[in-house]
DNA sequence: AAGATTATGGGTATTTTTACCCATATAAAA
DNA sequence: TTTTATATGGGTAAAAATACCCATAATCTT
């Protein structure tokens, strides 16, 4: 059984050794969350179940973990959903799916829709734990990227509606003279918001400004 | 002086209207590949068929197509590989591949090289126009952007090996100050190979320099 | 040998950015 | 009600970038 994590919830440090749950499982089928559970814990990983999507989003919403394995096919959202729900939001953890009688043409869908990994029930348990192994392993890589990512979009919630747009301007390549022509307003007030932004990004120049926009959107 | 007409095949004019082929099937069985090319070339495609991996990859050196279609299980070279190699040689053309028996593990292998989508024998007539079709639009639309790549990799090109020195540097956030300490020489020289770069790139602004810069490469 | 390219440097002037200072008005929060 | 955040604007001065002009020397090409 799990317990212990109800009092925490911060998103960035939950790297082994915490105390988090690295797995989440996800199926509607007691029997097979326990025994993947069982399986997966036996090599050393700390585990939690749901019993459905919506149960394992809100779980996100308070703990990422390394790596989620989902059923298919469940009552309400099926795997396939959870994890475009997840990409929507931002969330990249990569997830295998499982099932039984799974076809090709799932199996494309999934890939597409993101799953690093689709197995076929009945489980395999060596083929499960190396796969589980491999996401971890790539997902703890990946961390040190994403946290700087998670405090860039932190900072950036901290600017005001009139300083974003003034950061757009000029990450775009517009003047102070010509974003003030744009906003509507003296150049002046251009140069307070641009220097607001620079200050509250910690950037050292435009060049650093740009390569920010670049890291959080396209 | 040049002769156009002879020479344009390898780079971006390949466009449905060029009397190219785009699509590239590649079967060893000789029905296969007369079906599948009746069935495109009747919807309108130019279609070419080879009977080996080895066959279309050497047409792929003189000319790329918008979409390949290829079998699994092939004598020598299978279709995997195929996608492989192509995708070393940095071809990244759209590929579908066709079998009888595919199971899910090799559906999983086959997205994770890079196919794009995997239809099983036999085929859905419907299936496999719909799906080639979509792999053509997408890779006109991605000529595009390759094209203009392509166009800053040539511009890029005309720089001076101490230009493209300074323009890392500027690129970097570096003042013309510090750039020229780093470099040993006068302020005014950097801003000379500064001033050209911008003109050779034809950039308006830092910004726009920064964006090249993460164009062409991280 | 003549011309082009590359790399170097200076002078002057304008524009742009940045860093300080000053201020007011409005709306939301304490 | 006082404080805080947001958005607005001005003045001044230094620093940086840009746009022109001028030049020399080495190397490479024709």
């Amino acid at each position: 059984m799990l317990e212990a994590s109800e009092t925490m919830n911060d998103t960035v440090a939950d790297a082994p050794g915490t105390g988090y749950s690295e797995v989440f499982v996800v199926d509607d089928q007691a029997l097979v969350r326990a025994s993947v559970c069982a399986l997966l814990e036996s090599k050393g990983m700390r585990v939690e179940t749901f019993s459905s999507a919506v149960d394992c989003l809100k779980a996100c919403e308070q703990h990422r973990p390394l790596c989620i394995v989902c059923d298919l096919k469940m009552p309400g959202m099926g795997g396939l959903e959870l994890v475009k729900t997840l990409h929507d939001r931002g969330f990249f953890t990569s997830t295998v799916l499982i099932s039984a009688h799974v076809d090709v043409p799932t199996t494309v869908r999934a890939m597409k829709a993101g799953m690093v990994n689709v197995l076929e029930k009945p489980l395999n348990d060596e083929t499960l734990c190396e796969c589980v192994r491999q996401c971890i392993e790539q997902e703890i890589e990946n961390k040190h990227l994403e946290a700087d990512q998670i405090a860039l979009r932190a900072a950036m919630e901290t600017l005001t509606p009139r300083e974003k747009e003034v950061m757009q301007l000029v990450v775009d390549g517009m003047s102070n003279k010509n974003a003030a022509r744009v906003l509507g307003v003296s150049p002046k007030t251009v140069e307070k918001h641009r220097a607001k932004v620079m200050l509250k990004l910690n950037a050292g120049n435009v060049q650093e400004l740009v390569r920010m926009s670049y890291l959080v959107q396209g």
